[in-house]
DNA sequence: ATGTTAAAATTGATATGCAATCTTTGGTTT
DNA sequence: AAACCAAAGATTGCATATCAATTTTAACAT
């Protein structure tokens, strides 16, 4: 599964004819903060990244750019780029922001969701059912946040949706200052739970369960500020880059 | 030797230690649009904007960039940049945005608001009043957007606060290709509810107001897709960039 | 060790060049 | 005259080179 290949990428479900450098690099970078690759604090050196990708120092620029206004960036004046350090206010923050939306979304979803849509929910479901019972943390991690990008799609508004997947880029990132691990089991009996209410129609309860689920996420977060961790940009994104040139 | 190397211009009243070129035009470009002196559909040329900015091609694309990634400009490839042109569709998504962040901001302040939050909002319920009064439209609609900011500000949630404020932006974009006059006593009479509303912590009746009222805005969106307005970049931008130099 | 100064590296920005692609123009054909 | 087509012109996307400002590092003296 050769994620990009030339010229065409598969983004959120339909192909885009790329050709945009930068804004490929910035995805790039960003699969890579996402997947604990590149890690909080990291800086991310102009010509190091230029070098890396074959580009320009420009290019790698305007990707600095777009990232810094995903909020995966930090840029500094005259001091570079380096991969955010959210703080728990900010984890928080981004949590709220995240129930406010589901909530609303679940609003919209509950009792007015076809059958097809109840079953791809059901089909994720269980998917991370499996991957829960063979321990696969990360996979099981990954398949958490799918399920809520999943169920914010169905409601059929982009703009929703591109807020939602930014802020879980975001959390994902935040899982890169937390050591603590989580109740997988717990987390998914919520997700299950909350499809039942929904296509029972049980709003108020289906929100109250959104609020508490992610509580309980954020509440698992011990913020380690400290560790300064000396990772090579070129290492963490050799991987990424390999299927490039 | 610059005629630009003060480092701090006048935006907005305030004062900003800026330093970052692009950052400081893309915000520029961002009034102009919302203050529909550019237009949707409206080029914004490199080549023009570098010479209007006296900046060079590069930080004009690094501005295009944020620009794009707020969903204020449109890129195509080796066609350039324009000033979106949102759909009908589109607008429809933006509101009902707005309707799920605003009514998740209701439910964390109804009935839990300090008093000097009330009063805030009540100042500038009477400042959108006397504006109304005076039949300024142009006070009354930035007035009216303002009333939602301050709405969302009093949350104390920065991530929250800068979707909904992206999503204002985009709304501004929005009457530009909207030729129907709003009911703004109507508008207004439903912030002063919803104030009463939170107030009381009556979370549900107030979230079904703000469902309404933007509503009723967007049922006011005739949308005139044709009108190709003929507009110069360069006179548009003028009494923005008047202040460079 | 501590503080200071000089050198090196990095960023922010500019200028220029070039290939790819889009737009326009002018002619040609129907 | 309208439709078509191809060459010229303009614009974008990117690379390279350069420069001033600033930060970081290294060397040095206290």
């Amino acid at each position: 599964m050769q994620d990009f290949a030339e010229g065409e990428y598969a983004q959120e479900g339909r192909a885009i004819a790329m050709g945009n450098r930068s804004d490929e690099i910035s995805k790039i970078v960003t699969r890579a903060i996402i997947h604990k690759q590149l890690l909080p604090g990291c800086k991310l050196s102009e010509q190091t990244l230029a070098d890396i990708f074959n580009v320009s120092r420009a290019v790698v620029r305007q990707a600095l750019i777009r990232l810094s206004e995903d909020g995966l960036v930090t840029m500094e004046r005259n001091r570079g780029a380096f991969v955010s350090r959210p703080t728990y206010r900010e984890a928080v923050e981004i949590y709220d922001a995240l129930t406010i939306l589901e909530q609303g979304v679940a609003a919209q979803l509950a009792g007015r969701l076809g059958a097809q849509g109840w079953a791809e929910l059901r089909h994720h479901l269980e998917l991370q059912h499996k991957a829960v019972e063979e321990k696969n943390d990360q996979l099981s991690d990954q398949l958490g946040s799918a399920f809520h990008e999943v169920f914010v799609r169905l409601s059929r508004n982009t703009v929703v949706q591109q807020m939602h997947a930014q802020l879980i880029r975001r959390t994902a990132l935040l899982r890169s200052l937390v050591n603590s691990r989580f109740d997988y089991c717990g987390l998914l009996h919520d997700h299950g739970m909350l499809i039942d209410l929904l296509e029972q129609g049980k709003i108020v309860e289906a929100q109250k369960l959104i609020a508490v689920h992610h509580h309980n996420v954020v509440k698992g977060y011990l913020m380690n500020d400290e560790p300064q961790p000396e990772i090579d940009t070129r290492e963490a994104l050799s991987r990424y880059v390999s299927q490039e040139r």
